[in-house]
DNA sequence: TGAATAGTGTCTATAAGACAATATCCC
DNA sequence: GGGATATTGTCTTATAGACACTATTCA
């Protein structure tokens, strides 16, 4: 057993239970996962949708997912899951949330345990930009701090994209833990390239909270925070004295 | 599919899709529920768990827990739960974490949505006194900060109970997200009665976080919070200055 | 009166916000 | 040189921690 301390050693009348237990004597319901692959680019808050070509919510947009196999473990699935559909391994992915309502799929129980990923923008661009039924959507929040309300996505037509289920709801849920993560954990690194700019961080740090900051203090933050260390190199091509690039460093914690 | 609708308007050929739809085409995992009901009592995290009376892990602890119905939310199957074992309504209850392991449970695949509940101690007592197989235990967590690691299970006699299944790990994560929302949210109240001093709501916030605080400036904090208001009322039957009640207000956020 | 904790006032250290001054790049 | 942002430094304000002092109850 993973979990747990001590190895339960199982008596003959254990093991004959076990041998003897039928799984199928009640009716289960489906589980599955979803998976919100978030990045911010142009200072915002992106999304990758897949339009769905099925039914239920056939045209609808929805987070990637699907049903978890029964030999499988939820993050498993959830990495699964986003490099067939996106293409991507190695990122950061936690679970966010699990989403139950007796009526969220039409077709029958599903319950699914959503998670969350984070991915630079550059890295999400590879390989997502010809398919017609992927977008990486703007996610616009209708609300502040951390309601964890319902959000809506917005192409870069500013069209809106109708979402399937009740991804908006996961999504809102995804908005409202990023803001509060951000501040006690190094989630900014997971959305930037390499090496970075304390403008870019900044920028990233917006994006999710959706507000402001204050640059002064920003900056003197993340320097205390030792998170970050400077590469002695500067950014190029800008038009202006060009800032320090830094990289994050794991320490702390 | 039109771009703008909002509430489904299910097309005939979707309708005949769902009809059609068979959910047992391929084999489902069984879901529980497991709720940690936590409470503060001699300014010590204390949850409570009853011996198991069946296979697997017959005699070792384990949280209150059942199988989720299939047309049962969540949150209702987790106050179901609570009900039944604990006779407890109208609680605090949030989901936690979804675990999911494979091998978690040695009966089947058994994915359980934990959920954590927050009760005054009084509360809690009225019940749960006589039965040899329910105890109110310590939790006693071997690290610091918010690590959410294993916790083990003491009762009062200073014997450790074997926790059942993943169930150490389940409280290790309650005591990490309690921690973790005990800054920003109001929970020290949920685990008081009605009207407290500033003393005891500091123990609570003291025996959750596994930390001693500064008196003054929790108490500074708390007054301006605006979350509390006082009662003109003290506390009686002490052998020192009596300190004033207060009582929690709905306010701020 | 003494033990014990409540409650108040003050001082200091730290962090955040505001703002000014200077630096450095591209055009 | 001008535009734009980086970077540094200073000042002000808010908050946390430390500590001293007074207040109030019961034994």
């Amino acid at each position: 057993m993973s979990h747990g301390d001590k190895q339960p050693k199982r008596s003959r009348e254990e093991r004959d239970f076990l041998a003897a237990y039928d799984a199928s004597a009640f009716p289960h319901p489906s589980v599955a996962v979803d998976v919100a692959l978030i990045t911010v680019e142009d200072a915002e808050l992106r999304v990758l949708l897949i339009q769905r070509d099925e039914h239920p919510d056939l045209g609808r947009w929805s987070l990637p997912g699907g049903f978890i196999q029964l030999d499988e473990a939820l993050d498993a699935a959830a990495a699964r899951v986003l490099a067939r559909d996106a293409g991507v391994t190695d990122v950061w992915l936690e679970q966010l949330y699990t989403f139950g309502e007796p009526d969220r799929d039409p077709r029958t129980r599903v319950i699914t345990v959503a998670h969350h990923a984070l991915v630079p923008a550059a890295t999400l661009r590879r390989g997502t930009e010809e398919r017609s039924d992927r977008r990486l959507a703007r996610i616009v929040v209708p609300w502040k701090g951390d309601r964890g309300e319902p959000v809506r996505a917005i192409d870069e037509d500013d069209v809106e994209l109708p979402l399937a289920f009740d991804h908006a709801a996961i999504l809102g849920t995804v908005v409202q833990r990023l803001r509060g993560k951000l501040d006690y954990a190094a989630l900014g690194f997971e959305l930037l390239p390499k090496r970075f700019t304390l403008r870019e961080l900044q920028e990233v740090h917006e994006a999710v909270l959706g507000r402001r900051l204050n640059k002064d203090s920003f900056r003197r933050r993340i320097l205390a925070s030792g998170l970050v260390t400077a590469t002695g190199q500067k950014e190029a091509d800008v038009v202006h004295r060009p800032a320090e690039l830094f990289r994050f460093v794991r320490r702390r914690r």
